[in-house]
DNA sequence: TGTTTTTCCAAAGCC
DNA sequence: TGGAAAAACA
């Protein structure tokens, strides 16, 4: 990174000299309250970790009093790298972490006075809809129609804002279910109550709840953190800013370092008004501006200054920069999706000629289903790429299975790791016992492992069911014995071993069963690097990230959202669309809020890169497999021109108009597949398609694509047919437009003339 | 109880 | 389109 031409003197502080003005400052501001706003690519984390170092240095905390909490665990592991680089020593003891972590560490200990057993297990949200599911099951609440989904979601949301069901304003508490909504969030807590569990909320919420109940143990803290380190503060939501209030009021030497205009979080509770309140919440702190940018060219800082600054309400910062102009930002056009990723295909190809390396170029898409299309066209191209945000590592189903056992050994309170393990080999133990065993575990107040303990004792399961209940709890309960003495990778082993688990997938034969086994090695090896199983639990409940896999020349494609905080040399931003980005739900369900979101991605989009930018729309993309044709994006319409390179063919023809319907798309000139999607693209009813497809794919199980009929067509007796519902089938009867048809597989029926087609090629 | 077919639905993703 | 869950079926 290219360092600042202003240098501030600093002989007696050596670590300063490579800081700027502002930069020192942040550094040098140890005491009372700061909020550095750190604009992208101002050095931000060199800022945060000499300020660490700093204050390490001069002896005005341990690293025991430093409370230091970052975003991802991924940054927290870095910073304590770039710290310990710094003061050139290893450090220990000091409190860093993500909220959750940190916030995990102390409700484990003090987990009794919020009425939990330290053991207690984290929840993810699959385990969470689980269990909102069986309650709202017990409540006979239609699933389909209130999904456990969005109670989960109205659940977490309430979290973030730091509310138990009984403080819910009654404003707030939702039409779900007619209603029952705050009862529903009773009921879910109380169930995690006797399943001694929390979920990611609860880690917040109840070290507030154990704090407001117990000024002990907050004083306590008070004298502990003598200095306080907040990173991305404008991704904070309402009860992790509660949280940092009620610790900060110990010394009240809090810094908070954020950018409001990357602030993107707002989805999932964050509150940008955090950030902006700062000054009120904290009187008489100093607020230092980060605004000389090290990453990118001018056109391209330009055009993100530009965008941003159609939002309102900003702190305000101007971002500069020194290293000049550079390239302007390009502008393309495809015809549609297929057509765009052909494009920067090809576009990378040629940046890898030049010596790009793969490695420094990205793709940054606004939805996860965006990223087919660039799979695909990469494959076909041989252009090695990675995925960053697919399913993780610790998601897959393999690894839930095994971890489900763990937690049943280390806690059989654990319903959740119960169920999904009770029949995990198959054991004979279906819905109906499972169901059983649940209202019997209702009924009588206790976890389902404890019902099923009772349950084995008495006569009421059949002989086959309960002697294989028996068994497994034996097994559980020789497991938990020998837990006490091995090690947890070789516990693991025997265990998944014992229960028949491993045997379930070597003995299953599909493809990607041998891929399962070699995860399950993969987690086992992984186990050995904790002291022990309780630890180990822990670290998979709260970092959640997949196995970094060798540091080979690919090109990344991610989410804008994945993006935050990462740079490239060369960045690709496709599917600039109304609908795609700006995401119509976003504008759906918080209007201007989320267009103004919106545009902070498009901000955080445009910063990533350090030399070259390329964006692009397309006119009619597949969305869930139906064409859908769109409009440019209104951020399109934002970007200065001055500083923009527009090979768009909007701009090619005649107007110079991005809005509207200016679109003047060309289908692509070259022959093959073009003929064929120009006549999709003249069928615009998007269930004809769909049963186009449907059909072309049975026929030989590519696609085949027929031409359609003007007209209602007639029929005969004999000819076959093809039904969307039905299948294919045999004409045997034919009326003014009316059908009656044979199916193959559907029996006889009687149809409308309009609802079938003639079978192309049948028999 | 286990297996196949049908139906439904679709953001972003931190911990 | 494609994956997951529910429903229908064996």
């Amino acid at each position: 990174m290219a360092q600042a031409p202003t240098m501030t003197e600093q002989p007696e502080f050596p670590w300063l000299q490579n800081l700027n003005e502002a930069q020192s400052q942040a550094v040098l501001q140890t005491d009372g309250p700061v909020l550095v706003l750190a604009g992208a690519g101002t050095g931000k984390t060199r800022v945060l970790t000499t300020r660490l170092a700093h204050i390490l240095m001069l002896g005005k905390a341990r690293p025991q009093e430093l409370l230091a909490v970052t975003f991802t665990n991924k940054a927290a592991r870095e910073m304590k790298e770039r710290v310990e680089s710094m003061i050139n020593h290893p450090t220990e003891g000091w409190w860093l972490g993500t909220f959750h972590a940190l916030a995990a560490r102390m409700l484990r200990r003090h987990a009794e006075l919020v009425g939990l057993n330290s053991q207690f297990s984290i929840l993810d949200t699959d385990d969470q809809e689980r269990l909102i599911k069986q309650i709202l099951n017990a409540r006979s609440i239609d699933t389909k129609r209130w999904t456990p989904k969005t109670m989960a979601h109205l659940i977490s949301r309430w979290k973030d804002r730091g509310w138990l069901p009984s403080k819910i304003p009654a404003a707030q508490s939702g039409d779900f279910a007619n209603g029952q909504a705050v009862e529903i969030y009773q009921e879910y807590q109380d169930r995690l109550k006797v399943l001694n569990a929390v979920d990611f909320g609860d880690l917040l919420l109840l070290c507030l709840d154990l704090f407001s109940n117990n000024a002990d143990v907050l004083a306590r803290y008070h004298r502990q953190f003598k200095y306080i380190l907040v990173d991305e503060y404008q991704d904070t939501n309402v009860a992790q800013y509660l949280w940092l209030r009620l610790l900060a009021q110990g010394h009240k030497n809090i810094c908070c370092v954020g950018d409001d205009d990357q602030s993107i979080y707002g989805w999932r509770g964050a509150e940008v008004g955090n950030i902006l309140r700062f000054e009120k919440d904290f009187p008489g702190a100093a607020v230092v501006r980060l605004e000389c940018n090290y990453r990118s060219s001018g056109h391209i800082l330009a055009a993100a200054s530009k965008v941003i600054a159609y939002n309102e309400g900003r702190l305000g910062k101007e971002l500069f920069t020194n290293a000049g102009e550079g390239e302007k930002v390009v502008l393309k056009s495809a015809w549609d999706g297929e057509e765009e990723a052909r494009q920067i295909g090809e576009e990378i190809e040629r940046f890898q000629s030049k010596g790009t390396s793969l490695a420094d170029m990205a793709i940054l898409v606004r939805a996860s289903f965006q990223m087919r299309e660039f799979e695909e066209r990469f494959i076909t191209l041989g252009i090695p790429y990675r995925v960053i945000g697919g399913p993780r590592f610790y998601e897959r189903m393999e690894i839930r299975d095994a971890l489900a056992y763990l937690r049943v050994v280390q806690q059989p309170d654990d319903d959740l790791a119960f169920e999904r393990i009770i029949n995990k080999p198959k054991r004979g133990i279906g819905d109906a016992t499972v169901q059983m065993l649940y209202t019997a575990a209702r009924a009588s107040g206790r976890s389902l492992y404890r019902a099923t303990e009772a349950l084995v004792q008495s006569d009421e399961l059949r002989p086959k069911v309960r002697s294989t209940l028996s068994a497994l709890l034996n097994d559980f309960q020789r497991w938990r014995d020998m837990s006490v003495a091995t090690p947890h990778p070789e516990l693991t082993e025997i265990l998944l071993d014992e229960s028949g688990y491993t045997t379930m997938w070597r003995e299953e034969k599909s493809p990607d069963a041998q891929g399962r086994l070699e995860n399950l090695k993969e987690l086992i090896s992984a186990m050995g690097e904790f002291e022990n199983l309780p630890s180990f639990l822990e670290h998979v409940s709260l970092v959640m990230e997949a196995i970094e896999t060798g540091g080979e020349d690919r090109v990344t494609i991610m989410t804008l959202h994945g993006a935050k905080g990462l740079e490239f040399d060369v960045v690709f931003l496709p599917g600039w669309e109304e609908g795609v980005f700006p995401n119509q739900r976003a504008l759906d369900e918080t209007g201007v809020k989320g267009l103004e979101e919106e545009r902070r991605l498009a901000y955080v989009g445009i910063t990533r890169a350090r030399k070259h930018l390329n964006i692009s729309y397309a006119g009619r993309r597949r969305i869930h497999g139906q064409y859908t044709d769109s409009l440019v994006s209104r951020f399109v319409e934002e970007l200065p021109k001055e500083h923009i390179d527009d090979q768009s063919s909007s701009s090619k023809s005649n107007g110079s108009d991005y809005g509207g319907f200016g679109f003047n798309f060309t289908p692509p000139q070259d022959d093959g597949p073009t003929l064929e999607k120009r006549k999709w693209g003249w069928q615009s009813s998007p269930g004809w398609q769909r049963a186009q497809a449907r059909r072309a794919k049975t026929i030989d199980g590519k696609a085949n694509v027929i031409p359609p009929t003007s007209k209602p067509q007639a029929f005969n007796a004999g000819d076959r047919v093809f039904h969307q519902k039905f299948g294919y089938g045999t004409v045997l009867e034919f009326e003014g437009d009316k059908l009656v048809v044979g199916f193959d597989h559907s029996g006889e029926k009687r149809v409308m003339a309009g609802f079938v087609q003639a079978a192309q090629g049948a028999s």
